[in-house]
DNA sequence: CGGGGACTTGATACTGTTCAATTTCCGTGG
DNA sequence: CCACGGAAATTGAACAGTATCAAGTCCCCG
């Protein structure tokens, strides 16, 4: 377990996402920036914050003002159903942003809660919409952003409403595996820093059928799981259960 | 049904954004502008677009242009998964933006179909973003409009993710009696303009499913349904379904 | 008026849930 | 460092909710 995380080493990409300046400058990857609104950018950065494991970073309700990059570490966004029942909404690493759902009513729409000891970079709102109006490269690289997770939630939508259990799963392994070699880590080795709770909620199952399909996928050599430990032997595997038929 | 068509009657609300220039400006609906803005936004509109029943708007994978302004009619958005699966991820009505999605890759991630005969207006994207750099609260507005997107979305994946058929058939009926009545139309009538298929799309359930729960609220005297003509008789009943605990 | 898609309804099969019993893992304190 | 305790995970068996398959009806469009 100790060995699978040393095996997660940096790449230089993931390295230079990794410092607090282009955390934020992930937002004007697109394109090259004059040093001199690379400057204006950094300004805009609050001190980064470190959020320890089990805490939130924001509830609903809370009042909006800022943006959050994942600088380090791992978090969760979930809403709270009334009745009690939680729906997890997404996952997110090093280098995402969080918070883009509180821009619709100045508050947050849902709970961001750090699966393990994390920083996040602030990126007060006001100030970057003033920026973002002034350098049009900037302005359109947020809207890209935005869209981003609209896209992304669709195609959650889709994995929800149209897969079986099997098949999310094996949707879940292979999105997050892809996020992690773009950070630099092994596209094939990983440990989930959330619980099976978590990945049923958001993959609309019970954690017992996530055990169930984790164990089944173990048995049938296309994955070895121990515990949080993850580790991909035969990727091919779930890109068919992924595209298969009925 | 025609009776009940001829109940859904405009309210002067709805017929400000039925014409052609508010349903842009519903954009910046939370500010006053002035009339040299307002001027320099209804230029950006391009003319009006009908697009007949049946017909799409877009399609996946094209060139992304504009965003489009639902001036009359209804449309749905669909994912189309490589093995013929088809999730339908929103139906929009009446003031309502199409093409969010396609900002982020430059091309349309879904296909919008018109499910009557409808009629649009262009709103040319680069155009948008340069006049919104001007205009801060017209920025901050558009800003609104794609979070409330993404916030649309997620409320979605905790319908999908955490409840029964029954709850997702309530929670539909609830949503679309809310829009209408926000349009101006009886929030207790109306006309399905979408086919079962697509409901149990979007909802992710089978068809057979959807008829049946329509079949039982309709036995209940919760609704009630001949065809496509909806009536809600218990409102209430419908909100405790969607809240009710386990 | 005819034809075909949309809808309803029934019987059956199956996936995933629920409840329950263990086992494993991991952080904590002795 | 080890032992302890509670949370997380695994596994089984019975059950519930939906899907699937199939037959028949309705209704809308041409």
């Amino acid at each position: 377990m100790d060995a699978i995380q040393r095996s997660n080493v940096f790449s230089l990409q993931a390295f230079r996402s990794a410092c607090s300046e282009c955390t934020v400058r992930e937002l004007c990857l697109p394109v090259g920036l004059k040093s001199t609104e690379i400057k204006e950018l950094d300004r805009l950065i609050d001190t980064r914050h470190p959020i320890s494991k089990g805490t939130t970073l924001y509830r609903s309700g809370d009042r909006f003002r800022a943006l959050y990059a994942v600088r380090t570490g791992f978090f969760k966004t979930c809403l709270l159903h009334e009745d009690g029942r939680e729906q997890v909404t997404g996952f997110q690493m090093m280098g995402e942003l969080l918070g883009m759902d509180a821009i619709s009513t100045d508050s947050h729409a849902c709970d961001a809660v750090a699966l393990e000891d994390s920083e996040v970079c602030e990126i007060p709102f006001e100030a970057l919409e003033q920026v973002s109006s002034k350098i049009p490269t900037l302005q359109h690289h947020f809207h890209r952003m935005l869209s981003r997770e609209i896209v992304r939630d669709q195609s959650l939508l889709m994995l929800l409403g149209s897969m079986r259990a099997e098949e999310r799963l094996a949707a879940f392994l292979l999105n997050l595996s892809k996020r992690f070699v773009e950070r630099g880590f092994a596209k094939d080795e990983f440990i989930l820093r959330m619980t099976r709770e978590d990945i049923g909620s958001y993959l609309g199952m019970k954690l017992e059928t996530v055990s169930r399909t984790f164990s089944r996928f173990n048995a049938e050599g296309i994955i070895s799981v121990h515990g949080k430990a993850i580790h991909i032997q035969q990727p091919d595997a779930l890109n068919d259960l992924t595209s298969r038929h009925s």
